[in-house]
DNA sequence: TGTCATTGCTAAATCGTTTGAGCGCATTCG
DNA sequence: CGAATGCGCTCAAACGATTTAGCAATGACA
């Protein structure tokens, strides 16, 4: 019924567990186990579909091949396939991943990072929520593998691995300004975070380097705690107050797809009346007619990095600290086009 | 700089760690360890923050408080939210997860269960893969706590939890037929997976409950491997075939996308040239414009009950198998409208 | 012949917890 | 008074692996 042990390999062969263990952790040449005995443990092994108790092995050795995710939402499109491909590249190296949704909500975050402590994960990949900072400070000077993703906490030098913010914001808005969009709105959260921060920089960054007005009243923020219903309502009367609008950017996917429906709402046409673009991709933006251009964050390379950059710490005592940035792409749909006749004026 | 264990507190308390171990489980009464004892031991534990090492007492006890969640593909919208409720629920049972994804491939899903077995997960909830019969038996036979979702082994009886696919598909059918549409196709893969024949099977008994016309070229399978543009463009071609057709259902929500997409590519307009219901929701269903119509399920009441199902199983040793069916819900949107030119004839 | 190195393996401790058996003492019973 | 019972706690084994220290046998060498 049970597992069999090393202990019942020993019999069978012959010989004494230590033997077994030597042999099966592939030291039997620098333990001097003869060729004989190897052959024959490694045969019975296989025979007898021997499979080392994680636990007892955890236990003795102080690792469980166990990595913990939190992200911010698993069921969201961007961390369902980051934690993807985070767990195919995890199994590359044996790892397994234990992951858990904060909801961006504190306390769910403290009860997620003391069921991993506890469960002995050997590292974390993490998404950090607001005002976690001392908790990553405790993680960070007990020297845990760790590494942050999406955002980073400015005050606290740590690895991580994030899209270039700053960069794909300035191209939306650089792409928008080259099309002939003058009056072009912001549509962003009330969220402090610095990836929020950074892609108003960057926006605001590339309307500059154009001389282009970007004055505060174009943007517009909406706070996290709106409901669907409520933030559409916002962003309508943010667009009706505006005269002239002809070009808007959001912030996020989620905003991204209130404003499509706040457009189609105010009877607008995206891509004629209203040039749209939006952070983050979406297979709604893929999907809609017309299609919507977005800044794209490269899923793959991300959960690539995260894994990449986690296993160097686990492998090596390397202090040396990692930090990711991984460029944004602009994906060129319809909901922007060419506004010749406004360059034509 | 490790954490604390149980001898730490026990040689503070001035006791034996077998004193802390029953105090910390609750069994002071049973095992008759006085007040005082019993007080002083809960206040160090709470003062060192003592967590207990799951590991040892896992290997003690056999039980690591893990289950093992093995999905198609998790960063599909219906299994990140089964595993994000998943997650939730088990969580209140004091359980993590462990998760993978099989992309309905045996030899991915075979890799996962010897994985999952090797890590002495106590239960799974199993995604099975065509053809993964025999390690399911396998499991079963072992006593193993199991349940599997979306679909199931009709030569197995095992426990499961799943949307009824035979309802589902019946009250789509019902529903274009009460709003009068009369040549209907049905779009569905070449999977020969239980779920696929129950959709249909429920599909064409509600068609000849109403004794409509449900000839086998209103039938159209589209290879499970097929691209994209492969499946949208068998999608057109058949469309095109089908004259007088007037509404499609589609057996998936992927399916259900391509459709859109070759209903817009024919330049007909869903909703008024063509009607057009898939199964499964999805987000671009719900922003779509129109919305479309579809068969949606219930994916909290899944998840809860998938837990549910597996805690059973673990906390007693009953032999009853659960076998839990979930009523689908029709979610009327704008693609599907009554027909009143046809019913006027 | 005695010393020493090498070879090929093993004994036993260890990780942190749980748990069945049991110990010493005080009280009660017959 | 001796035996039985109850109380409050402890001993030590066990879970299954890893790992340090070391042992017996053999051969080389002086």
């Amino acid at each position: 019924m049970k597992g069999i042990s090393i202990k019942d390999i020993a019999k069978q062969a012959g010989v004494s567990p230590t033997t077994v263990s030597f042999v099966l952790n592939g030291k039997a040449r620098e333990k001097r186990i003869s060729e004989q005995v190897s052959k024959k443990i490694l045969k019975l092994a296989a025979k007898l579909k021997y499979k080392p108790n994680q636990l007892a092995r955890g236990l003795r050795t102080g690792k469980t091949k166990t990595i913990g995710l939190i992200v911010e939402d698993i069921a969201n499109h961007f961390f369902a396939n980051v934690a993807k491909i985070v767990e195919e590249e995890a199994d590359k190296f044996g790892y397994k991943v234990l992951y858990g949704s904060t909801e961006d909500n504190l306390t769910k975050a403290r009860g997620l990072l003391e069921v991993l402590e506890y469960r002995q994960v050997d590292g974390y990949i993490i998404t950090p929520t607001p005002n976690l900072d001392k908790e990553i400070e405790i993680l960070k000077n007990s020297r845990k593998p760790m590494v942050l993703m999406d955002r980073y906490l400015p005050q606290i030098p740590t690895n991580y691995v994030m899209v270039n913010n700053f960069q794909g914001a300035y191209d939306a808005a650089e792409y928008l300004l080259n099309l002939g969009y003058r009056k072009i709105a912001y549509v962003s959260t009330t969220s402090e975070q610095i990836q929020m921060k950074e892609r108003i920089n960057g926006f605001t960054a590339a309307m500059k380097a154009h001389r282009a007005a970007f004055p505060r009243k174009m943007i517009k923020k909406i706070p996290f705690s709106a409901t669907k219903e409520e933030a559409v309502e916002q962003i309508m009367e943010f667009i009706k107050g505006a005269s002239g609008l002809d070009a808007i950017f959001f912030a996020t996917n989620y905003l991204g797809v209130y404003g499509i429906e706040s457009i189609k709402d105010l009877g607008l046409k995206i891509g004629e009346d209203l040039a749209l673009i939006s952070f983050d991709d979406h297979d709604l933006f893929r999907l809609h007619t017309p299609g919507i251009t977005c800044v794209a964050q490269p899923i793959h390379d991300i959960a690539h990095n995260l894994v990449q950059v986690l296993m160097n710490e686990l492998n090596q005592q390397q202090n040396q600290i990692n930090q990711v940035v991984l460029p944004a792409t602009l994906i060129r749909r319809e909901s922007c086009r060419k506004r010749s006749k406004v360059l034509a004026e």
